[in-house]
DNA sequence: TCCTAACAGTTAGGCTGCCTAAATATCAAG
DNA sequence: CTTGATATTTAGGCAGCCTAACTGTTAGGA
C-alpha cells in the first residue's frame, strides 16, 4: 500500500520540488548579498509605499510575527526610508509610511533584483522561459495553500 | 531605449521570479519550523551518507563557506548523526560519515518533509502539477548559473 | 462610570545560520 | 628543511526570526 504509483510520482515530484526550494533559498541569498538593501527591508517598505501600513498588517502580510517587523521598521526608520505616526483612528495603532528616500531606495532595489533576474533568465531559451512562466502561477497557488 | 518589448517581457517576468523566489524562502520556513532536522543540517547529513565528504566538499555544494559546514557538523556529531574522522590519505582533511542514526535521521526528514509537499501538490490539478515538472529542469539550470 | 479583557506595538533576551579573520596543522615543492 | 599552499577549526560578529513580558489604548459590560 505503499506502492501506490500516483503516490509515488507525487513523493518524486515534491523531492525535485523541495530541491528547487533550497535552491531559491540559495539564490535569494546571492541577490540579498549584493544590496544594500536586504530583501526583509525590502518587503517592510514596500508595504509602507502606499498611504501608510499598520505594523500589524506588515509582519501578517511577509509571514513573520510583529516584533520582526518592528525591528525591520526601525532600521527603516533610521535609514530615513519610513516614517511612523500615530493610526489618528485608533492610537494603540502605528501607521508606516515611505519616505521620498524610501520609494526611490525601493525602485532602485527592485530594478537592480530584476535586471540581475532577467540577465539570468535571459540566457535561457524560450522555451524554458515558457516553462518557468507558466510555472509561476502555481508557485503562487502553493505559497497561498502553505499560508498560515 | 528603455521600453524595447523583448526586455520589457523579461523584466516583468523578472519579477515574478522574484515573488516566487520569496514565497519559497517562506515555504522552506515553514517546512523547516515543524521538523527536529533543519535544512541546513539536512544538507550536510546527506553528504555525509555515501562513505563521507570532506569538510571543504560539503560547504562547496551546499553553498556556504567552510566555517558555516564546521558549525552544522559539530552540531550533527554532538547529535550523534556524524562522526569525524581523520582522511587517511591526507591528515590536513576530515572525513565526515553519517552513522546509522544519521542515516535514518535523513530518511525520516526525507520522508516526512517530502510528504508535506506532496499533500501540497496532490491538491493541485494534473495541468498544474506538470507546469510545476516542466519548470523544476530549468530551476536547476538557473541554480547552476548563478553558482558561485 | 469604572473595571477588565482584548488588542497594538515595543523591549528584552535568545537562537540559528551565515560571514570574515586569525590560528593550527599538514602537505608538497624546491 | 624551509616556504607557500591547503584543510579545518576557533573566535567574534551580524541579520533575521522567535517568545515572553511590558506599556498603552480600546471597548464591553456591571
Amino acid at each position: 500500500m505503499n506502492t501506490n504509483p500516483a503516490d509515488d510520482a507525487l513523493l518524486a515530484l515534491a523531492q525535485s520540488f523541495r530541491e528547487a526550494l533550497r535552491q531559491s533559498v540559495y539564490v535569494m541569498r546571492r541577490l540579498d548579498s549584493e544590496e544594500q538593501l536586504s530583501s526583509a527591508q525590502l518587503g517592510v517598505l514596500k508595504m509602507a509605499l502606499d498611504g501608510g501600513a499598520r505594523v500589524g498588517g506588515i509582519a501578517r502580510n511577509l509571514g513573520v510575527k510583529v516584533p520582526s517587523a518592528t525591528e525591520q521598521i526601525i532600521k527603516l526608520e533610521g535609514a530615513g526610508l519610513v516614517k511612523r505616526e500615530a493610526d489618528p483612528d485608533d492610537s494603540r495603532a502605528v501607521r508606516v509610511a515611505a519616505t521620498a528616500a524610501g520609494r526611490a531606495a525601493v525602485e532602485k532595489a527592485d530594478r537592480r533584483r530584476n535586471e540581475f533576474i532577467a540577465g539570468i533568465l535571459g540566457a535561457l531559451s524560450q522555451s524554458e522561459r515558457d516553462a518557468v512562466q507558466a510555472a509561476l502561477p502555481v508557485f503562487d497557488k502553493i505559497n497561498h495553500s502553505v499560508q498560515y
